[in-house]
DNA sequence: GGGAATATATGAAACGTTACATAAAAAGAA
DNA sequence: TTCTTTTTATGTAACGTTTCATATATTCCC
């Protein structure tokens, strides 16, 4: 009597097909097997309706096809990009995405290193906050925005060229007067590299630039405070003001609107992620566009990129303006220009 | 000669605190052990950095605490809000999610459902488009927005009831001619509800209306030209416009801004879904909510719940209005109503 | 056609855990 | 103290794969 409600094993379909186990492994992998074997493994799999267990594969070969992805939240738009991007390229290697959300929490995200460990994922991708995190010599680990030690690579957009790529737009459509507006995070990570790019870039161009940055506990309302105490008569005294993300830029500009300022007739913004709401190029604002999709690809490459010489400690890849109808470029025929 | 480079199993800590492997294991899983026994054991565990491999209690349980989420993508807002809810609420209940992104195609989407068998997954959660899926009969499913017979739950916000809301409220700040805009997909699913919600609501109320509904194939400028149309000297023969989504209400109103209308001075726009971008409050347009965490709850107790008397068919949850700025709402100091 | 050489199938062992039947130890009763 | 009862630890089997040494079948050559 055979057990009735379990599903099938590779020993249920060797008995069915009449052949050994081993040979029934064979079939399921691909490997070379007598023809009449072959067919007879396959139609036994097919009358069972026979699927693989890849937990007990996981067991045998201590290799799971699964890699962890530690964001902070899916909701904020760049973090889902990044998401579907990594699955898309875990995807093409035949691999799963366990998608581990720690809402920069930085016990979370312990939590989840640790969890991750455990579940012998085959390696973990983490954007994290946490400065004293730690990780296991023996699990590989691709960071993306933060370094976490020379031995661990980190991918990060080029947010320095970033920043100054942004100055050197608003000085192109004619700033003379412009600021950074930047919230949160004393985190010591890459994308802080952004106000210091765009420094560089108003000096070389000769803008006037001011900076206000709020702190973690400052509430949103500062910024409101600050845009009012900078009008005079009715007129703001920037003419160009970058966003250190897309969302902020958002925020800031009906902010703005609210405060009687059009943009991009009074105030130019450029923000920085390139998020799009709805459509291929239907920018949020005027942006410094993030390659996503190959900070994902680099992500999957250099994790499970067996025979790397050398695992680089930061990869920087190239930003590009694009325009979001916050600027004051002038629109040609054919379009935005990168 | 112990082996040295593979990770310490049961076996290794049982030898070190010199007691047999089933003490490890009960220590491990939190059963009664005496106490020099429990101590013995924990200094082991904490002295090798033993950590329990999850694949081959996943294999002697049968049991993963694992659960797929099926989504078109995590680029979307909503989707990306639902991916992050459920992660919340798997995790409550000690279960990971592994995130499975099928760009709404019919063949990935069985792909997944049959890899999440594979995978020996505890359960499938799916928004999914395709219309022959085929699920197996003991896998756990539970649908989003989408019925899939009458032996698979679905959850969805009442679609019907935010569509009578939306001609309700644009009755109430004064319009008297609205039109309805949807995008794609003929499926017939939940959200298609919102168009008679919203056609009962406008006849209840007494509004003329007008739907606009595009094909999959055509393209969005219709909307525009469609729009163009109906502009008599200037003046848009519309004065509310309802969205069967937020994404759809963002483009929209960009359009009619374009077009020289004002919003919500002129024509006010209500979508659906209730994206916010930045912060709590911070809605994208006027909205109809859904209410994405319930919406998520609902759905991991209904997949993961052991003794229900009767699995329903079809759970409706209820949503409400946000105000977001694209209506002419008279906004009072306490803030939005709901 | 017989024997050596090659190709192919077999089945036991192992992966790291849990559960259960058994053995040992501790506690209580006489 | 001795026997029974209760408590607690032990160690083996099983979960469903893969791998590898062994056994069997096939091919080739003289």
């Amino acid at each position: 009597m055979k057990k009735e409600s379990s599903a099938p094993t590779m020993k249920d379909v060797a008995r069915e097909a009449g052949v050994a186990l081993g040979t029934v492994s064979k079939v399921v992998n691909g490997l070379p097997v007598g023809d009449s074997y072959r067919q007879r493994v396959e139609d036994a799999i097919k009358k069972l309706n026979y699927q693989v267990n890849s937990y007990a594969q996981g067991l045998k070969a201590s290799k799971t096809y699964t890699v962890a992805l530690l964001i902070p939240n899916t909701q904020m738009p760049f973090f889902a990009s990044l998401a579907y991007h990594i699955n898309l390229a875990l995807l093409r290697r035949k691999y799963r995405m366990l998608l581990c959300c720690t809402d920069s929490d930085s016990a979370q995200e312990q939590e989840y290193v640790t969890m991750a460990q455990q579940n012998k994922v085959d390696g973990i991708i983490g954007l994290t906050y946490n400065p004293n995190l730690i990780i296991e010599e023996n699990t590989p680990y691709v960071a993306i925005d933060r370094s976490m030690g020379p031995k661990i690579p980190c991918v990060a957009s080029d947010n320095f060229a970033g920043g100054q790529l942004a100055a050197e737009k608003l000085a192109e459509f004619g700033c003379r007067n412009v600021a950074f507006l930047r919230i949160g995070s004393s985190l010591n990570n890459e994308p802080n590299k952004r106000k210091a790019g765009f420094e560089n870039g108003c000096l070389a161009r000769g803008l006037q630039y001011e900076m206000k940055i709020l702190n973690d506990g400052d509430s949103f309302d500062e910024f409101e405070a600050y845009l009012k105490e900078h009008i005079d008569n009715g007129n703001l005294t920037f003419d160009g003001i970058f966003c250190v993300t897309d969302g902020l830029a958002y925020s800031i500009i009906k902010i703005l609107r609210r405060l009687g300022q059009r943009v991009p007739e009074d105030v130019q913004v450029i923000g920085f992620d390139g998020i799009r709401y709805f459509g291929e190029k239907d920018y949020v604002c005027s942006t410094i566009v993030q390659p996503v999709s190959e900070i994902a690809k680099m992500c999957v490459e250099l994790l499970l990129q067996e025979n790397m010489p050398i695992k680089p400690p930061l990869v920087c890849l190239p930003v590009a303006y694009a325009y979001g109808g916050t600027t004051r470029e002038t629109q040609t025929a054919n379009g935005q220009k990168g």
